[in-house]
DNA sequence: CGTTTTTTTGAGATCGATCAATACCAGTGG
DNA sequence: CCACTGGTATTGATCGATCTCAAAAAAACG
């Protein structure tokens, strides 16, 4: 059995000690796949269990009546994609299977009993809802303040770094299964100037992208493009 | 002594105990007044404290090298202004007082003892964090796929909501103290534009702003308008 | 293969940005 | 009380990034 990713993430930042891992571990109810394309969580539910994505790509979506869709987050391996439902109770948004999802499932009850018997290990999983909410800010200000090009740099940069993390990168290569639809939906952006966008970014030698498979070709000069500072990944290892 | 507006806040979604309110205040070191337009925190600080808003308008910020300004989240007061900072460490942005404001500190080590100690005040605590995230979701949407008029119309009808849950609205009538241009900063819009947007709600009869005071003078159509539905905002009451 | 989905291209329309000037308003010092 | 100052709001004119509509090309799929 291969390691945890939730694991391998969090360690990152704190140190996790065997015991919190084998209570992460054992809280764990089933391990269950998602097809692609398919509702993770749907608006609106009450859920009693928690997803924890072990492999595969994730979006957490709003979709407006007139059928507009704008996706808030992309989930990678590693991330609870609706830990937040375990406290917020009414998912306000849906959650999606960008491709075939292995998901953990993580009973409420089992999140109560870590609030109340491992006080460092409820801090760590309180750390990573915020790291999902510093995430939130950044791609607020890409979104406010970033043209379009620099806005997709920053997007490429940051999901590389979230997949290195977590061991799921290649050089520098990555994988990248979202539609140019789905690109636009996540930041904003009409599917046609998503293509020119691409376009531009291919042209100046900073990235490359066949089938699903996305290559950084020159980091420095992408990371300049999207003004991008990791900062806010919150990478360093701490005591939290 | 009045009731802390977080404790009014925290009651709109659960039961207190009069323990956890004990708790609660007694992790106030003390209480300071910022200056407005003063800095309340500063991006890059590793704080050792907390800083929860009594009373007063704060705005979480990212600035560019060039300048450019993003406001990521408007606090008021029951706000933790900066509660992710006791498990994220360093801040990655500043937070800036918009009027004068009273702030409670709340030392670090008197978060990691009520993690300790208070299970459910931690997850009621841990819910004020997710609450913010929800509103960066509602943010990212409302940037990404509604129109200037509408986003302006969502943000207005917001910001009444949550003010009213702590007591700060006079009938249809709240203090909104930005200048069109911090408004600006806020939804992504140049000011010129944030001018032009604010006379089209005014003319359509929804809103009138004279000095300070924004006065709502049609809820249902400023609802429409700006497609806003407060779910995210989580103001049932229920247990966590 | 034929069918569907996704990507790409072209042309025109539009929303919101930018630049620049003017009007307004509150506070300050004389 | 008034002139001056600096900030804020408003208006006008133009520009440009991005959207929309529509169709073709390419790729993925069964």
């Amino acid at each position: 059995m291969n390691t945890n990713p939730l694991v391998l993430k969090l360690e990152q930042r704190d140190r996790l000690s065997d015991d919190e891992k084998r209570v992460l571990e054992s809280a764990i109810s089933r391990v269950r796949v998602v097809e692609a394309d398919e509702d993770i969580v749907h608006e609106g539910e009450h859920p009693s269990e928690s997803n924890l994505l072990l492999d595969g790509f994730a979006a957490r979506y709003k979709i407006f009546s007139n059928g507009r869709r704008q996706i808030t987050a992309i989930h990678v391996a590693g991330d609870f994609v609706d830990l937040h439902s375990f406290l917020l109770r009414t998912m306000d948004h849906g959650v999606l299977a960008l491709t075939p999802c292995r998901i953990a499932l993580v009973p409420h009850a089992a999140l109560e009993k870590i609030t109340d018997e491992h006080p460092h290990l409820t801090r760590l999983l309180w750390l990573n809802t915020l790291i999902d909410g510093a995430i939130h800010r950044e791609w607020l200000t890409a979104m406010g303040r970033l043209s379009a090009t620099a806005h997709m740099a920053h997007f490429i940069c940051e999901l590389f770094l979230r997949l290195k993390t977590v061991g799921r990168t290649d050089g520098d290569t990555f994988q990248l299964p979202l539609t140019q639809a789905e690109l636009g939906d996540t930041l904003g952006l009409s599917t046609v100037h998503v293509n020119r966008v691409l376009q531009e970014l291919r042209k100046e030698g900073l990235i490359r992208w066949q089938g699903d498979a996305l290559t950084i070709l020159d980091w420095e000069r992408l990371k300049n493009v999207g003004e991008f500072t990791p900062t806010y990944l919150n990478l360093q290892h701490e005591h939290r």
